[in-house]
RNA sequence: GCCCUCGUAGCUCAGUCGGAUAGAGCAGCCGCCUCCUAAGCGGCAGGUCACAGGUUCGAAUCCUGUCGAGGGCACCA
């Protein structure tokens, strides 16, 4: 995190985010006053280390440390500890801060007082749901792009991943104040979806009797029958065609007895013969009954797992707004278009991609390239000062040519970031569990979430790296112990709810005023280590949110929980001495509100028993 | 072949912008319920951070190379 540009400002106790920033406002007047300005643009060679401002690791080097002396010390002409000598000289003093010294080659380390932490259940119980946000974003404009798989079936655990990690990066971009807009890209025009239509059509053609040999490369899946059921119920026989019809001048399919055939040319083959045999009207609701159909299926699908969107953004309304067109059209008067065996290429190799890429086909049609192109220059047209897409690893070779085309576009593509997510492998009794898409054999999400529960999947997605393999253990996720990290956290939560439940069945008279004193009682070594992980959640939220990582609330809840825990087991809450009673239940409240505050991020509940 | 990502304890993974003695969980071993939920807690053991160089006060982290795993290299989406 860099340290802000806000030029010196008196520092008040209440009003920073957290006490780091708190901290990192004495260094940086500490550092004016030595006129080492840390506001300056940072310097051509970036491989310089800027000054850090860091949580220690050994409790025996305080609460925080800096680097600053050691960073500094050649720009400003002095040794490491002669530098870090002149700073603790220039440090302001503060309340928090009951100690500063240096050590080792020069580190500042910083101890803090007590009262440092004991503030933080306070602040939480009167934040509450709005403990942990912040206005970093400053409202800025993001947009978030995920899922966007085609609507050619339903969702699979593949898709799930991608679905849980946006939700949480989409989430935690809204906690540190970015003005979030979440978008599915919705591929309903291309190839893909004419194959879908057909696909229906031939399901429905046997359902109305025809006997015919399934196209190789056609959606073979049970929701396809389903469609073609539902044409069937609703329309009879009406769009009936005989198979020789059907299947007239279209190319051999390939597989079983035709290893010579070309399973591409025929199923395009069918598509033909199917807008031409049905006619525009019948074959639109034919492909229409599909396309929303499905979608509707992964809109629920989506809304169940706890999926929002702003926007659901059509590629066929993109392209029917003349956009697509556009996009070339601005390519070609910037020059960077040629024509070559009858395609048009547009010229990405001059813009850091492998090789140059075919925007419109030789038979005349655009690409999906093509309107990715007019999608990405539409999204930076609406003014999103960041955008975010959420892609399966295995488009990363993709990634290239799209920032390369919003550069020939004359746009900026470093406001692009594509976040890869690599697959999830599903285990079961300790086996891999295969699947296939070309045969329509997976497992979809709404199976998933069937088996294991949405708190399981929501979390398991999230809890690793993204660009990290993750390993979906399904007897895991569906256990109810301890070595469930999601029911782990929950207990604790539950918990808390358990002791206030027990105090209420006691008539114990609680006070939980907010400032009465009593937490100056809270000296054990368990709660201290309860004040430090509570006082970390809104820098584990910054950072997360800004590096686009959910993985780390996951474990940093996984932290609480055992903090709370390993209190539990060593404490008793209840004790007849009213004011430690009334320190140690402040204390776990605001132990429940952090951990509902990170669950409700993850898209976790937090339920009140177990 | 070229490109991208990854390689940390037996297994699954954290490790902040390069920071001080590399951490969890599981599995293994030893303990802890007359007490707010044992769906819990404590302890022990476990490491050449794939390998080799380089950069510097300092490298698991940055650079180069090697090896290994996964993915990508369409007028498909």
């Amino acid at each position: 995190m860099r340290w802000g540009r806000c030029g010196p400002r008196r520092h008040r106790l209440q009003a920073r985010p957290s006490m780091k920033s708190e901290l990192q406002a004495l260094l940086r007047e500490a550092l004016g006053t030595l006129g080492l300005a840390t506001d300056a643009p940072a310097p051509a060679d970036a491989r310089l280390p800027r000054p850090t401002l860091e949580r220690t690791r050994d409790p025996a080097h305080g609460d925080f440390a800096s680097n600053a002396a050691l960073v500094l010390a050649r720009s400003a002409g002095l040794r490491p500890r002669d530098l870090a000598e002149r700073l603790l000289a220039a440090l302001p003093a503060s309340p928090l801060v009951t100690r500063v010294e240096i050590a080792g080659p020069g580190f500042i380390n910083f101890h803090l007082s007590p009262t440092a932490y004991h503030q933080v259940v306070p602040i939480i119980l009167q934040q509450g749901p709005a403990f942990g946000r912040s206005r970093i974003g400053a409202g800025q404009r993001v947009q978030v792009e995920f899922v966007s798989a085609n609507p050619t079936g339903p969702l699979h655990v593949g898709h799930g991943r991608g679905a849980a990690y946006g939700a949480v990066v989409a989430d935690l971009l809204a906690a540190v104040g970015y003005d979030v807009h979440r978008e599915y890209y919705v591929n309903d025009a291309g190839r893909q979806m004419d194959i879908l239509a057909a696909s229906v059509w031939l399901r429905y053609l046997e359902l109305c009797g025809e006997e015919l040999p399934f196209p190789s490369n056609g959606y073979r899946g049970d929701y396809v029958w389903d469609i073609a059921a539902a044409l069937h119920r609703e329309h009879g026989d009406a769009y009936r065609v005989e198979r020789a019809v059907v299947f007239a001048g279209v190319p051999a399919d390939a597989g079983g007895d035709r290893p010579d055939g070309d399973q591409e040319a025929h199923i395009d083959g069918l598509v033909a013969n199917a807008k031409q045999l049905l006619g525009d009207n019948r074959y639109r609701l034919v492909f229409e009954l599909g396309l929303n159909t499905i979608l509707d299926d992964i809109r629920d699908d989506l809304a169940q797992f706890g999926l929002t969107y702003e926007e659901w953004y059509s590629e066929r309304t993109l392209s029917e707004r003349g956009a697509v067109h556009r996009a070339i059209e601005r390519l070609r008067t910037a020059g960077h278009v040629y024509e070559r065996d009858g395609a048009l290429w547009f010229r990405s190799s001059a813009f850091g991609d492998e090789k140059d890429r075919v925007v419109v086909r030789e038979n005349g049609q655009s690409t999906y390239f093509a309107s990715d192109i007019a999608y990405h220059m539409d999204k930076l047209e609406r003014g999103f000062a960041r955008v975010i897409d959420i892609w399966g690893a295995d488009h990363h070779g993709y990634v290239p040519r799209v920032k390369a085309a919003l550069t020939a576009l004359g746009d900026d593509a470093s406001r692009l970031d594509v976040l890869l997510v690599q697959f999830a492998v599903l285990y079961r009794g300790g086996e891999k569990v295969q699947m296939s898409t070309r045969s329509g054999d997976f497992v979809t999400l709404r199976q998933l979430r069937q088996e294991v529960g949405r708190d399981a999947a929501r979390f398991f997605y999230v809890m690793r790296r993204c660009e990290q393999h993750l390993d979906f253990d399904l007897d895991l996720a569906k256990s109810q112990s301890a070595d469930n990290p999601v029911y782990y956290i929950q207990y604790a939560h539950a918990r808390v709810c358990s002791v206030l439940r027990q105090a209420a069945d006691k008539g114990l008279a609680l006070d939980l005023a907010p400032d009465r004193g009593q937490l100056e009682r809270l000296t054990e070594a368990q709660e201290n280590n309860l004040l430090r992980t509570l006082s970390r959640y809104s820098e584990v939220i910054e950072t997360a949110a800004l590096g686009h990582e959910p993985h780390q609330v996951a474990t940093y809840l996984r932290d609480l929980a055992n903090d709370f825990h390993t209190y539990y087991n060593a404490h008793q809450f209840l004790v007849t001495d009213t004011d430690l009673r009334d320190a140690r239940i402040k204390l776990i409240l605001a132990v429940r509100q952090v951990l509902r505050n990170g669950l409700d991020l993850l898209g976790v509940s937090a339920p009140e028993r177990m």
